[in-house]
Parts: C-alpha cells; sequence; structure tokens
RNA sequence: UGAGUCGGCCAGGCGGUCGCGUCGGUGAGCAAUCACCGCCGAGGAACGUCCGGGCUCCACAGGGCGCAGUGGUGGCUAACGGCCACCCGGGGUGACCCGCGGGACAGUGCCACAGAAAACAGACCGCCAAGGCGAACCGCCGGCCCUCGGGCCGGUAGGCGUCAGGGCAAGGGUGAAACGGUGGUGUAAGAGACCACCAGCGGCCCCGGUGACGGGGUCGGCUUGGUAAACCCCACUGGGAGCAAGCUCAGACAGUGUGCGUCCGAGGGCUGCCCGCCCGAGCACACGGGUAGAGCGCUGGAGGCAGUCGGCAACGGCUGUCGUAGAUGGAUGACCGUCGCCGCGCCGCUGGUAACGGCGGCGCGGAACAGAACCCGGCGUAUCGGCCGACUCAUCCA
C-alpha cells in the first residue's frame, strides 16, 4: 500500500487521469500507463491509482499483480513531478510477468509519458 | 510385510531490506492531519451463493385459491434440505460403502428397440376334438397280373393336405420387464380348474421395540407389471425484503404543465390472485433543476481451547482459561538469503544371487487450490503434498 498522499482514490480521479484531453499515454504488452497534470494538484505531490480488470485473472492474481505494480511504482516516486497523477493499467500478459520484467516496462513508460507530458505543459504554458 | 476401509490434523520455518491497515500511546497542529513507538492483521475451503438462522426495516385481520420446499423412524440443534443412531433395500470375503427411501386397487399419461402381445387382456408359431372338401403320397381293404422283388386298377379320410368356425395358453421365441415356481391330479388338449410344498400379497392374533420394523402363528382369494427425477394425491413447513438492510448528521435546488381525487374517496398496506379488513389527502405522468458526502451498523461470536459429568453417538451441562482481521480504488505485501520437504539425474560407501533398497554429497526442477467485505451453522465444489489414529483381509513368525 503507497501511503494515503500518494493514492489515487477517486472515481473521477481516475477517468480525469485516463481520459484528460492535456494527458499522456503510453503502453507495452504488459501495462499501460496514463499521466495527468492539474492546475488544482500543481504542487501537490504525485498520486498513483492502478486498474486491473477482471480479465487479467482470479481475485488472487489480480491482488498479486496490483501488489507488484504497487511496489514498483513506490520504488519510483521521487522520478515523477509534483502535481501529477498517474494511473497503471494492467493487461493480461502482465499477470505471468515477473516483478524484474514489469519494472523494466514501468521504466521505459513512465519515462516516455513524463518527457511527453513536460513538452505539452511548456507548450501550453507559452 | 502387502492390499484396503474409516476418521482427524497441517497448509512450509527463520532472518534481512523496503512498505501498508485498524487500534492504543507520545508529540506537533485551531483543525483536517502528520511523525515516532507498540499490539494485532486472510482460509480450510475466506470460494460457489445451494439451504438454515441471527440482525435490520416493513406488515401482523382473517378466509379461500395458488406457489415453493421437504419426504423411512427416533434423536440432536437457534434452525435446516445439516448431523448422529437405527430400520429397510442393494454391493463387498471383510473393515465398510451406496440409496431424490411417502402413495402406482383416486384418477390421467408414458413404457423406445425387439416382440404375436407392454396392462387388459389378447393369441404369431403352436396344441386339441368334431365337421366339410381332397385319393398326389404313406397306411389299410378288395380285385387282376407277375420274371415272386413287385406292378396295375378300384375303394377307404387312419396319417396327411386344405377350408371355416370352436376349445386352450403348457411349450417356442423377444425384451429391463410377459399375469407366481416345482411336482402331481385332471383333460380332447389344457389351465390355480384342483392338490402338496415354496415364494409373494392381504386380514387377524401373539411376542420384541419409543418407532421405522422384526420374529412367530392362523385364515383368505389363489397372484393384482414398471414409471411419481410425469402430471397428480397425502402429510408437514414457509409473511416480505435484504448491510446498497437500516439509523443519524451534513449539504444542494426551482419549479411548471396536464389528468384523477378529498367521504359519490384518488392512491396505498395485508408482498402471486380473489373476497374481506385497515390507512387515507393527496397521487400519477411529462418537461426542467439538484444531490449522489460523512459517521454509526462493524465485530464478543448459537466463540476457541482444556478438564470433568451425562449420552452408543450427534450433542448437552458444569468448571477453568483465552481475547485473536475490520479494509472501502479496498490493508494483511514486494524483493532477497538460508534451512527443511517432495521428484528426477549423477557420484561415493553399503545390504541382497537378483528385483530392489539404506546412508552421505552435488546438480536441476517442484511446492497446490485459492483473497475476508454484516455475522454464524451446514452443504457442495477446488486442492501440491505431508503427518497421526482406529479397524479389515491375506501371508509369515511365536
Amino acid at each position: 500500500m503507497l501511503p494515503a498522499q500518494h493514492r489515487l482514490r477517486q472515481s473521477a480521479d481516475f477517468a480525469a487521469a485516463v481520459r484528460a484531453t492535456g494527458g499522456a499515454r503510453s503502453g507495452s504488452r504488459l501495462i499501460v500507463v496514463h499521466a495527468n497534470q492539474t492546475d488544482a494538484r500543481a504542487g501537490h505531490p504525485p498520486r498513483v491509482g492502478f486498474v486491473v480488470s477482471k480479465a487479467v485473472g482470479s481475485a488472487v492474481v489480480r491482488n498479486r499483480t496490483k501488489r507488484r505494480l504497487r511496489a514498483l511504482a513506490h520504488q519510483r516516486l521521487d522520478r515523477i513531478p509534483l502535481g501529477t497523477d498517474l494511473v497503471i493499467r494492467a493487461n493480461p500478459p502482465a499477470a505471468q510477468a515477473s516483478s524484474p520484467e514489469l519494472g523494466a516496462d514501468l521504466d521505459a513508460l513512465l519515462a516516455r509519458v513524463l518527457r511527453r507530458l513536460g513538452t505539452a505543459v511548456a507548450g501550453g504554458a507559452r
């Protein structure tokens, strides 16, 4: 479990992060990462939420997958800028993936998403 | 020692790094909250949601019809469709196992294929006596001829063939199932038509048992198929909805139109329908607008463990003792090391003629099914493996 301040817990926040017009998205075979920054959250700690649907597996499999992703995200919190909301979605193959595999994908996707978000924000600020 | 039956238990251990939730404590802050410390933190099935209860709200005015469930007997339990014991039927040498186990003379329906016929009797092959017709054949009678083996002619309905009625159901064959079985009497042939014994059914009586039922005796007509997981009948049980129940607080907004109605009563309740009873001044529809936040319920339970007493047992009584999850985008974890377990392979030592083992080491692989969401009691289903106990059968030794 993440500390409460880093947790995304409102249904509306999830929807905003996944569908936001200014947001960024990037995916691999295992996972998809959505990111969004809003003026309302500016200066606040980054928040992370997880989406693991029933397509991934049984309750046991879903829980394990979510816990692995959560632990990996926790180690990378310091790389996420303030005011960012992140939603990590697991694809069905993620159920069979090991932690190192998930970590590698998360590193790559996180970097790509944040770069895209940075240019978008810079462009919007101009 | 081998094969098997039944029951119970466990669900990897230890350590390190980084984390999470409830509760408690300390500190900071007006507060939301934050920091630190400590305790505790998934299962035997938490699963499926198939039954039963607790709890909550609604109803409590009954009657009839309907619907659903249960189905040997006795007990246990808060209750059950659960559990225990027993009965009956079936299986096993046995320990034991299996049974959706009321009723098929209240009625209706169905019984594939095969078979003549599938439920009430009927008759395909077949059996029987009498009758009509038939002289081809066999037999019998008469005559003639002869090479003495026989041949020819005529007659005859005994056999035989055929026709139309009648009697019969023993035997054949089909089937999961065919109207009791065996032997006899009887008859034209036969048949429970009659008799003996056996099986089965029903009535009555006696004995044992709380009871299902069991044992014995006696009498009777002589014998009546299966299916109710087909409708149905009988007996018993069931008020409805569910923790998104429900209670409390906070907060937002904006109404308008139409129709019906205020005792000539709209609408609602009795939760499927009808009768009946009760409440009753608002109700229904359309358009438009608003909110979907917090707390309680929320874990102490028909609770676990131990001892003892009662009971064949399920279970119950008493005493002592323990305090053990409560999340809400949803905690109980992520990664690593090590030890132990299981399987396979290799090496060394070793028992044995051999099959096959024992000990030690190394390498590789495996470790299931599965995640609380109001709480219990069950059932059902999934599951790598391991441990313990009782009992049965076979063999060997004493």
